[in-house]
DNA sequence: CGGTCAGTGTCAGGAATCTGACACGCATCA
DNA sequence: TGATGCGTGTCAGATTCCTGACACTGACCG
């Protein structure tokens, strides 16, 4: 079909720019982690646990921006191919605290290294100004909506 | 659970926060487009239509980040809710340009104005100056994803 | 002590979305 | 003319993900 009458207005408008940028960026990561077997919620699930060991599942369902129910899911097959570890009973609590095995660093390890040239590629092209001051208006656009 | 241990590296990477931000930003518009029986594939749907009458359905799908097949039975929906309209045969090819209906311009408006009200919240705080650079690096960062 | 509340793990069930595939129309070019 | 490529609409199947609900634990407070 041709191509017409293009932005109006939508190409100045942040919110849809925001969307735009996020869905670009998961379409990226999925095409680097596809040839690893990984989804984006995978890989989000191994980061979280290594920067944050011993997270429970519902703690890694929000940073990964999922319901529990799925992160269970994930975490099962995880456990299931001995990437991440949890004890069979909760130390406190219902909360069954996850960590990575030494095959889920390794396994990370690959998956980083793919991601970090998709957010490479990303920020080519922006100044370290330029970077500063998005990271700060993306915080401040979190807070303002959580209110 | 407790609060423990926040934020190694997440909350100063880019990507993770623009995921954030875009969740964000779709759960406070689904809350608001929710008491109008609205989900916000349905409301960005109708935004483009306003915005550039006649597109197709392929096209509306690649403007609203969903499938044809997706677009498709939304667009069959809103049909038989008398929101939009389009002809029973392509004028050219096979695409059928849709156009919104009077009662879907009327609907859209409601919608429009609970949506500004998300987005003024999102930008609350925030300078012209920061919007403006925000704009820039995003479009930047779409452009450099999609290379 | 007894009550409520918040947080968690888990079990179905269902809704939304995507993947795969096919036929058709138009444009381009040999 | 015919052939290839691209975009489109549409059908069916499968997958993913979420909504709803239940039981349990620990913390807080009357």
């Amino acid at each position: 079909m041709k191509h017409k009458a293009e932005g109006v207005d939508l190409e100045t408008s942040l919110g849809y720019l925001l969307k735009e940028a996020s869905n670009a960026l998961r379409s990226a990561m999925d095409e680097v982690l596809r040839p690893l077997g990984m989804t984006v919620t995978h890989y989000s699930c191994l980061e979280l646990l290594a920067q944050r060991p011993g997270l429970s599942n519902s703690e890694l369902a929000r940073g990964a921006f999922v319901t529990r129910q799925s992160m269970n899911v994930l975490l099962q097959s995880l456990e299931r191919d001995g990437v991440v570890t949890r004890p069979a009973e909760a130390p406190v609590g219902k909360a069954l605290p996850a960590r990575l095995t030494a095959r889920g660093r390794q396994s990370l390890e690959q998956a980083t290294a793919a991601v970090r040239s998709v957010e490479l590629r990303m920020l080519a092209g922006l100044s370290d100004d330029e970077q500063a001051v998005a990271l700060r208006v993306l915080r401040s656009m979190v807070r303002s909506l959580r209110a």
